[in-house]
RNA sequence: GGAGAGGUGGCUGAGUGGUCGAAAGCGCUCCCCUGCUAAGGGAGUAAGGGCUGAUAAGAGGCCCUUCGAGGGUUCGAAUCCCUCCCUCUCCGCCA
């Protein structure tokens, strides 16, 4: 949710910098909804300023023993007319809202200007893709040579964008989660959580997956109107939505694994082989939150934190600003982490890190209190993958390939594979 | 799932139809007193929003809403009624 208060003042600015994501900005719209809306409202609120007024009146009337019947008469009249402002206050209200929270975030000014990812721009590279001398095979024809990733067992019982892993590789898998959860809490500073994966409409529009995105969430059947959670930015973010947090408890940094669901529709056809792009997926999930004028170099050290895991796999990689139109809603910057895959010859997302400043803060209503003004005021939250589990193990299963098929466990892994050191059919 | 109790400001906790946005205490802020420390005295202290607006980016003024959420009764609801959510205790079930 943008500032309401912004758009007001500024409605040309926004614009602009709306128009930077292709978004284009219904002003004559906005302009006629607020006017009803300032009219609806000062309408109700002064009848009901009266209707206030003369109960009160009332009150004292029968407390000092006077005449109170015309006094009713009067106020009752005063109903209707007060119901009919009310009630014309909130359909405009509603109709405010929903365009409101359409909205996407305004963007931070270093965001460079593009309209998709071929315009984002590389900050840096880091590692060099390793040399083989043979032709690497992709994850999905080492998993199969392997015995240990299975679609077709997946397909059969959950269908399409779904895996089964077994054996050394599952192990792996494993022991990815638990590498970059040691790495983040004692090494970054990162305090671990164990949340929700159901949760309720309200945090998902808190962190801004409602109302926009609902076709890309699952939810549950049944009457307890939950959701799956996309990710676990969701659950770690909400947890300062309708709190006051005092600024010594700042900056917040927060990590959680969790299993992500996502329905990809409108992704028909995309990355529909292997395990790129799965209905269900692990994460490890790092969320900073951080008082407005430091969310920018929260930024950065999430950043490098989620670097840190590649790192220490051995794996090349580079980290990109995102474009204007490659940015996601909520977010005023992102950089996105990629990773080399000998598979496919290329780098592959495979950590988002992205400020949303107070966007989220506002739908959620999280605020600290800033010992300048005493008020509370919206925070800043950040979140970033640090990193994505299943695309990591795609990573180390090509980059550690070797010409029999079988794979190198990293150094950093072998602690958490008890002590073996390749995984082999 | 069954029975009971309860959800009030940063916290504890009064308040059962009319100046109650809400006593009191704790906490916090400022001031006074006191040559450290401790103690004492006084004042202030919920949030969200609207209208207006001095100084060039906003003090002040006026007002509305909110006592778990949503409806209802009433001139008027923290207080009465209905529905839902949550918490606690006991029972049942279960990992």
């Amino acid at each position: 949710m943008l500032d309401p208060r912004l758009l007001r003042q500024d409605l040309d600015g926004v614009a602009r910098n709306l128009a930077r994501r292709g978004f284009v900005l219904d002003r004559e719209r906005y302009a006629a909804l607020e006017a009803e809306r300032k009219q609806a409202q000062v309408e109700a609120e002064s009848l009901r300023r009266e209707r206030n007024e003369r109960s009160k009146a009332i009150g004292r009337a029968k407390a000092t023993g006077g005449d109170v019947e015309a006094l009713q008469r009067d106020v009752s009249r005063l109903g209707e007319a007060l119901e009919a402002a009310e009630a014309r206050l909130e359909a405009v209200g509603a109709q405010l809202d929903e365009f409101l929270s359409g909205l996407p975030n305004l963007l931070h000014a270093s965001v460079p200007d593009g309209a998709d990812e071929t315009s984002n721009v590389e900050v840096r590279r880091v590692g060099e893709p390793p040399e083989f001398s043979f032709e690497p095979l992709d994850h999905v024809e080492l998993g199969k040579r392997l015995e240990m990733v299975d679609f077709e067992a997946a397909a059969r019982m959950s269908g399409s964008r779904f895996v089964v892993l077994r054996g050394g590789v599952a192990r792996l898998h494993r022991a990815l989660t638990q590498l970059m959860l040691d790495l983040h809490t004692r090494e970054h500073g990162y305090v671990e959580h164990y949340v929700p994966y159901l949760v309720g409409r309200d945090a998902l529009y808190g962190t801004g997956q409602l109302p926009k995105f609902e076709s890309d969430l699952f939810a549950v059947e049944g009457d307890r109107r939950l959701m799956l959670i996309p990710t676990a930015e969701v659950s770690l973010t909400n947890l300062v939505r309708e709190r006051i947090v005092e600024a010594e408890e700042l900056p917040m940094r927060l990590v959680a694994h969790t299993p992500c669901f996502r329905s990809e529709a409108g992704s028909h056809g995309q990355d529909t082989r292997g395990m790129i792009r799965q209905h269900q997926f692990e994460k490890v999930e790092l969320v900073h939150i951080a008082r407005p004028a430091d969310s920018y170099e929260e930024l950065e050290l999430l950043v490098r934190n989620a670097e840190a895991v590649l790192q220490r796999l051995g794996l090349a990689y580079r980290v990109v600003a995102l474009c204007a139109g490659d940015t996601g809603f909520s977010s005023a910057k992102t950089y996105d982490i990629e990773v080399w895959l000998p598979g496919q010859k290329r780098y592959r997302e495979i950590s988002s890190c992205s400020n949303c400043e107070a966007f989220q803060a506002r739908r959620m209503q999280a605020r600290w209190r800033n010992p300048e003004t005493g008020k509370p005021e919206p925070l800043h939250t950040l979140n970033g993958s640090g990193v994505a589990v299943g695309r990591a193990l795609i990573a180390v299963l090509e980059n550690y390939q070797q010409p029999d098929g079988s794979v190198r466990v990293p150094d950093a892994l072998q602690p958490y594979m008890g002590g073996e050191t390749v995984i082999s059919p």
